[in-house]
DNA sequence: TTGTATGCGTTATCAT
DNA sequence: ATGATAACGCATACAA
């Protein structure tokens, strides 16, 4: 059985209150009580009772973390920053892996609400709007409108989905392909496609919509991705991820398409990991730090004051291009 | 305020204890109370508080993950793994990045025994074996020795040390090196470099053992890299980790040296991602599913029997070779 | 400066 | 078949 406060105090000889009060640092007490209570404590490895400490009122100072998949560098760097800012503020996460499972997140959701955590952070959106409202926790969303009640953090979809048009033209292309997951109503991600077709009208070019799923196995979406290429006339592809990127450069590789001769071939997320493993893609980068300090914010803000009416219901982060070579002007 | 036991009944009602009765699905109850009662729930969107429960005795369902970092692809997968496995168990994970600070491991430990975690799965090993001793929780710990008492789950790490020595032979390397992490004392990642020493001498090589440091930054580390390249008459490279191993791929691309007509490399890891998206690299497989499995098996085992003897400290599963271009014979 | 008693939301024992 | 109540480990109002 763990060591609890009893314990502590009868080896301290002192009661419960006195030992209560030196780990809360609260109220008066003499050094030389302090020091005998310490001393027990180590003696015992006491480690206070956060679950009964929560019961009487504190919060547990846990946040759940609801994301499809930390596989997926983007999702990984994301979550590892979150992780990081959490934990200077005091908190603790806890990590839920939803992947595409509606039921899954459903789950989460639960026991999220069941662990009484302070807030929640949530990226993976297999759920609707209500199930989210009926929460009554303060939520913070990642990339993606759950409510009119919870605040969203994205980078500036749109102005990413212009910048990849933009460079793909000046690099020389002119027959411009969208090429990412079907899209879903009302979503920010969507407005990279609004970025990339406002973005095409004004050059005079016509849209080129294509779809990979995002869940689908990637030999699976390699090979569509080869037809597409076989039968299109693409010069330029605009991918919404970085992962898609990388299959059209393989693609085009097995195809003996050259890149960025033949093809110009852009990214979208710009994760470290990409950008020094693959050192040859051009990409849109999201300011994944900044995002998880935000968001991080954000939440903070949520869990202080609960009821106040939110002040700012979206939050657009700036993207940038990096330029590589899979978008170099070729002559 | 979260709505309690109190409101449901009252809703109901009924008393807490018919309540309680209905949810834990504990002694008798007729159909129509227990109607009643699923409708107040419901109504309420109540949700117990797993914090009383688990005041009361009941074990918290909850396990902590310690391990250094999520970007980097090995872990991804193995949490990823390990998070489903618990799930489907219903246990939910609490997620610590220790990264490779000591402290930060130290204060994680605290938190989750403060949580009152059901057990840990170790991946991270920044501390010492008293410190984990001290604990006194179940724990099981992925590829390192952390203590006589906690078992050890990973893949037989000699073999894979020495199946890759023998790969790169079999292809025709003769100056075989060895690039790592700086090893510590008594770890089964030590194996691997066991089995690369064994296995040169029974071929009657001689040894080359490089060290990059794991938490350099991959600049820095790409930048030994070349300087080694430079400087050795290597035609063969033991990487310890498929990172690493790109990181010799990029330079050798750089420095012009041709992979695998001058230089041969494998890997170490195998995960699903870079299989993918570097599907130019040999390397040693772990079994990550596998591992995960076991991982939560034993633990499970020791959750359920925390006293028991130790069935068996170790565990080591095999690997297995996965052959392409960085590895060809070049005739 | 220190100790006693009560309550947090739930489960379990005992009674009805 | 259902209800009253003690206990879980801790924090705090109140008392000493």
């Amino acid at each position: 059985m763990r060591p609890k406060l009893t314990d502590v105090a009868k080896k301290a000889g002192v009661s419960v209150t006195t030992v209560s009060r030196v780990i809360n640092d609260y109220g008066y007490i003499s050094q030389k009580t302090r020091d005998k209570v310490f001393a027990a404590m180590e003696e015992l490895n006491y480690q206070p009772n956060s679950l009964a400490r929560s019961l009487h009122g504190k919060s547990t100072n846990l946040v759940g973390l609801i994301f499809p998949a930390i596989t997926n560098p983007f999702f990984a760097e994301l979550v590892e920053k979150i992780e990081q800012k959490l934990f200077s503020e005091g908190y603790k996460v806890i990590l839920c892996n939803a992947g595409s499972d509606k039921e899954k997140e459903r789950e989460y959701l639960k026991m999220l609400l069941a662990n009484q955590v302070d807030g929640i952070i949530a990226g993976a959106h297999n759920l609707g709007i209500d199930e989210y409202n009926r929460v009554g926790l303060p939520i913070v969303s990642f990339d993606r409108k759950l409510s009119e009640q919870i605040p969203i953090v994205s980078c500036d979809n749109y102005a990413g989905g212009k910048l990849a048009v933009q460079e793909l033209y000046n690099a020389g292309a002119r027959h411009i392909y969208f090429l990412g997951n079907p899209h879903q109503q009302g979503n920010p991600t969507d407005q990279r496609l609004a970025g990339y077709c406002d973005t095409l009208e004004t050059y005079g070019l016509s849209r080129h919509i294509h779809t990979v799923s995002f869940s689908e196995s990637p030999s699976l979406k390699l090979f569509s991705i080869k037809r597409l290429l076989q039968e299109s006339v693409a010069d330029g592809i605009v991918c919404t991820d970085d992962l898609t990127a990388l299959l059209v450069l393989q693609a085009a590789k097995e195809l003996a398409i050259k890149v960025p001769e033949q093809l110009k071939v852009t990214g979208f997320d710009g994760t470290t990991q990409i950008q020094l493993y693959h050192p040859e893609l051009s990409t849109i980068v999201q300011p994944i730090s900044d995002i998880a300090e935000l968001l991080v914010e954000v939440l903070k803000a949520r869990i202080k004051q609960p009821t106040e009416p939110l002040k700012q219901m979206q939050y657009k982060l700036p993207v940038t291009f990096l330029q590589r070579n899979s978008t170099s002007r070729s002559n």
